[in-house]
DNA sequence: CGAGTTTGACCCGCGC
DNA sequence: GCGCGGGTCAAACTCG
């Protein structure tokens, strides 16, 4: 079955542990409507009955059911009228509930809007929710009532043909108001979106008009910087000249970079384009051309859908040494540094019986290796939906719980990607990029896992961490742990990142809310570096979050989950200060271009993938 | 027959 | 230099 589609799930090893669904990352809400509802609707009413129940409980279930259901004196009885819990599920409700309700909602659909939307789509969620859903209610209990007193045990009633009717009708009503309260919400998001894109792509503009501002500036003087560098990288690029703040931007500003912003101006961003200069892509050219795709990711080309080129590409080298804007050319000394960003992964641990996580994209699997300490195999798949896509992903379930699926995700993708795979595109390259950002601002171009630990450290809890050991960093996202700090079974290398205040429960609804989160984070990077952080942050969100200003990561991380019960906005929020903290100065940005391509500007500009044998 | 998976071989980096 | 382990390749195989 999987064969055919290309949404690779396969029967290896790793998947059959447990042959379900795949746990499916999606971000749109149009993608997961149904299932976000049904699940929302399971996780809210929890206790005496399976809101899934009642959900599907249809009209047509109601009726079969005979017994003009809903209305018995068995009321109370769980399995018996689930429409009735429907419904009094939502009369009951205060404006509260509704908002728990919202919460969920906009919590498990995506497109984690920026703080002040998830809180302005909220409210006006809200307020429509507490608006149709009352009136349904009205209906129903209306109609409750009298079938109640009328029908209920009576069937003999001659009329229960015609309250069965009706009940069915109110059903449906409220199940009509419920999917125009939602369809509203969507909208609101949606526009939430656009609204994010836009600003962002402004943004965009705004620092690339700044970028090559400073290359002018920079194009005479650049040495000037430090004289260490000069000690370090004798004579290299001398982009590492630039703070690491620039690396982003250098990178992605080269001679080229100025052609083809021009050309591509809003969509792109700083591209590094070739940022395979000279040395830099040495490794992965070991195999003369054989690298197949040339792991080599060149954001340019990838942001323009142009397919990878070699970085051999004697244009490539040719520019990067006449490249009189040496300043943003990584640094030779940056070899090792790139080196080490290429191999940046962000590793997403989630909980799931699923063999491979639906993340949207289609994934082909070249290989299956048993990894030494885990009997489960590690199965290596790469992106199919482009040829030449550098992105690949390790997916291996945990030795220790082999409920726990691990999948790593390396790279960025160079092409257009579908909406539901954005999500988790955004995710990836956005702590990828978080994580590199921190990496880099060594001098040393090693990673700097002092950088990240000081930065992260301060809130130890367990959601996503940081992996200073391995050979290339790694960014952790734990979708299974609980938040309590002292559980989680890392490696003495791995840094935390706290999320306190992340209830369990969300360990896995997280598995479809972290892209988002991460994405949105992402956006919000650059708000927050830049341009509008105050604007974009909704006040009152804010001044929830933390009460007073947030001096500090830790701080305002804790203060942001802890005081916001909803968790997508803290969580956003977490994420947000957590990488606006990495990288204050936000060089590097990522945005969704024209085609709906999620770009992301890694320090190094080519997070690549292995493969340089 | 094409697309995808399986799996042993191969390559490479790293530590001893 | 050698062995080990991770990662990738590619021929063989499977499936629709």
């Amino acid at each position: 079955m999987a064969r055919g589609g290309g949404l690779s799930i396969d029967s290896d090893p790793i998947g059959s542990f447990l042959p379900h669904e795949p746990i499916v990352l999606n971000s749109f809400p149009e993608d997961n409507k149904d299932n976000n509802s049904r699940q929302q609707h399971k996780w809210k009413l929890g206790t005496n009955m399976d809101a899934t129940v009642s959900r599907k409980s249809s009209p047509s279930s109601t009726s079969n059911t005979n017994t003009t259901i809903p209305f018995q004196d068995h009321l109370t009885s769980d399995d018996k009228m689930p429409h009735l819990d429907e419904m009094n599920f939502f009369p009951n409700k205060s404006n509260k509930d509704d908002d728990d309700d919202n919460n969920l909602a906009s919590a498990s659909t995506s497109t984690p809007p920026s703080l002040d939307h998830l809180h302005h789509t909220h409210d006006h969620s809200s307020a429509i929710l507490g608006l149709k859903v009352n009136t349904g209610l009205n209906l129903l209990t209306t109609n409750a009532s009298s079938d109640q007193s009328m029908v209920v045990d009576d069937d003999i009633s001659p009329n229960s043909g015609d309250k069965r009717a009706k009940s069915e009708m109110v059903v449906l009503q409220v199940e009509l108001e419920r999917m125009k309260v939602e369809n509203h919400r969507l909208k609101n998001m949606l526009d939430q979106v656009n609204n994010n894109y836009n600003a962002l792509q402004t943004h965009l503009v705004s620092l690339m008009k700044d970028q090559m501002d400073k290359e002018d500036d920079k194009q005479q003087p650049h040495q000037v910087f430090d004289g260490k560098l000069e000690e370090k990288q004798a004579g290299n690029g001398g982009g590492a000249l630039v703070p690491r703040q620039f690396m982003d931007l250098g990178l992605a500003t080269n001679a080229d970079t100025n052609e083809t912003s021009h050309s591509h101006s809003s969509s792109v961003i700083r591209s590094q384009d070739s940022p395979p200069t000279n040395n830099t892509e040495v490794a992965s050219k070991k195999n003369g051309g054989a690298s197949d795709e040339g792991l080599v990711f060149d954001q340019d080309k990838k942001e323009f859908g142009r397919g990878i080129e070699r970085e051999d590409s004697p244009s490539d080298q040719g520019v990067a040494a006449n490249n009189n804007v040496p300043k943003f050319s990584p640094p030779r000394n940056v070899d090792q540094a790139e080196a080490t960003m290429r191999k940046a992964r962000v590793s997403v641990r989630a909980r799931s019986e699923a063999p491979m996580i639906t993340d949207g994209c289609q994934w082909r699997k070249y290989g299956q290796k048993m990894a030494k300490g885990n009997p489960c195999p590690r199965a290596y798949y790469r992106c199919t939906m482009a040829a030449g896509c550098p992105v690949r992903k390790q997916v291996q379930r945990c030795a220790e719980d082999r409920t726990i699926l691990i999948t790593t995700y390396e790279g960025n993708h160079n092409h257009p990607l579908p909406p539901a795979a954005m999500a988790m595109a955004q995710t990836t390259s956005s702590a990828a990029r978080m994580l590199l950002s921190g990496s880099m601002s060594s001098a040393d171009g090693l990673m700097n896992a002092s950088f990240l630990t000081r930065t992260l450290l301060p809130c130890s809890s367990s959601m996503a961490t940081i992996s200073a050991s391995a050979p290339f960093p790694t960014v952790t996202l734990d979708l299974t742990q609980s938040p309590n700090p002292l559980q989680f079974p890392k490696q003495p290398s791995q840094f935390q990142i706290p999320f306190p205040g992340v209830p369990q429960n969300f360990a896995n609804s997280q598995a479809s809310l972290l892209p988002q989160i991460f994405g949105q984070a992402l956006y919000n990077q650059s708000k927050f570096s830049g341009l509008q952080m105050s604007q974009d942050s909704d006040p009152s969100q804010l001044s929830n979050q933390s009460q007073r200003p947030p001096p500090h990561l830790a701080d305002t991380v804790s203060a942001a989950i802890a005081a916001d019960p909803n968790f997508t906005a803290a969580l956003a929020a977490a994420i947000t200060s957590i990488i606006g903290g990495a990288q204050p100065n936000n060089n590097s940005t990522t945005s969704t271009n024209y085609n709906g391509t999620t770009s992301t500007n890694t320090s190094n500009g080519n997070i690549t993938s292995s493969n340089n044998k």
